[in-house]
DNA sequence: CGATGGATGAACT
DNA sequence: GTTCATCCATCGT
């Protein structure tokens, strides 16, 4: 029969006009979101808890600010994709925004674990809830994201999407700070996180505040 | 094909 | 707050 179906509903994936936004726009509205992975019938995935904005050409921290390679050229295509990009030896992924040929994107930096936490504490190394997607790489190696994944469309549930919110986040919880580990243009706070989660990556910014 | 760098993460003071 | 080991992909030769 089937009492071992998935009987789970997934979050519905969001809408492509989401992202055809300017992406500080769509980095506040990504909190409380949810970013999920299916490989083989196996989902994991969790709500996003912090991202950052990266602004195209006039932000130099941006891939995209010295054009297009092929390394960032998935920044340049169309809005919604997911762009994944190696640093460090370890990778990052991003919800590209606004539209083909701009090359704005949102970096998703920590989500709280919600679905599959086994498969990712196996995949982290038997990591505590709090320690499995906190950071941008930590992110992509709990839920198996990689190279293969640079292009793939989050606007449907194939494989990688980011889906309605399953809980409300008070907009007052939302705060900003700015980005880390960049070199230029370090000051401009375009880093949203939920307050006080401890989902969230970096050193004691929980307690920074609102503009 | 080798040199290089980096949107990291962990371990420090 | 700081330094720094790490190492794949990219880019220049």
């Amino acid at each position: 029969m089937d009492t071992e179906k998935q009987t789970t509903t997934w979050p519905k994936p969001l809408a492509p006009s989401f992202y055809r936004r300017p992406p500080e726009i769509v980095a506040r509205a990504l909190i409380g979101k949810t970013l999920l992975h299916r490989r083989d019938d196996q989902v994991v995935g969790g709500v996003i808890v912090e991202t950052e904005a990266y602004l195209a050409q006039s932000d130099p921290a941006c891939h995209a600010a010295r054009g297009m390679t092929p390394r960032n050229r998935t920044m340049f295509g169309p809005e919604g994709r997911l762009y994944v990009y190696t640093i460090h030896a370890k990778y990052c992924l991003n919800a590209v925004t606004q539209r083909a040929g701009v090359g704005s994107a949102v970096l998703i930096r920590a989500i709280e674990p919600r679905w599959g936490i086994e498969v990712m504490q196996q995949r982290r190394g038997q990591h505590a809830s709090d320690r499995l997607c906190r950071g941008p790489a930590m992110l992509c190696q709990a839920m198996g994201i990689d190279l293969q994944h640079d292009g793939v469309c989050l606007t449907e549930t194939t494989t990688v999407w980011i889906g309605r919110s399953v809980q409300r986040i008070i907009a007052s919880q939302i705060v900003t700070a700015p980005r880390i580990g960049i070199s230029q243009a370090k000051e401009i706070p375009l880093r949203y996180f939920v307050r006080n989660s401890p989902f969230v990556s970096g050193p004691k910014y929980w307690h920074k505040t609102a503009p």
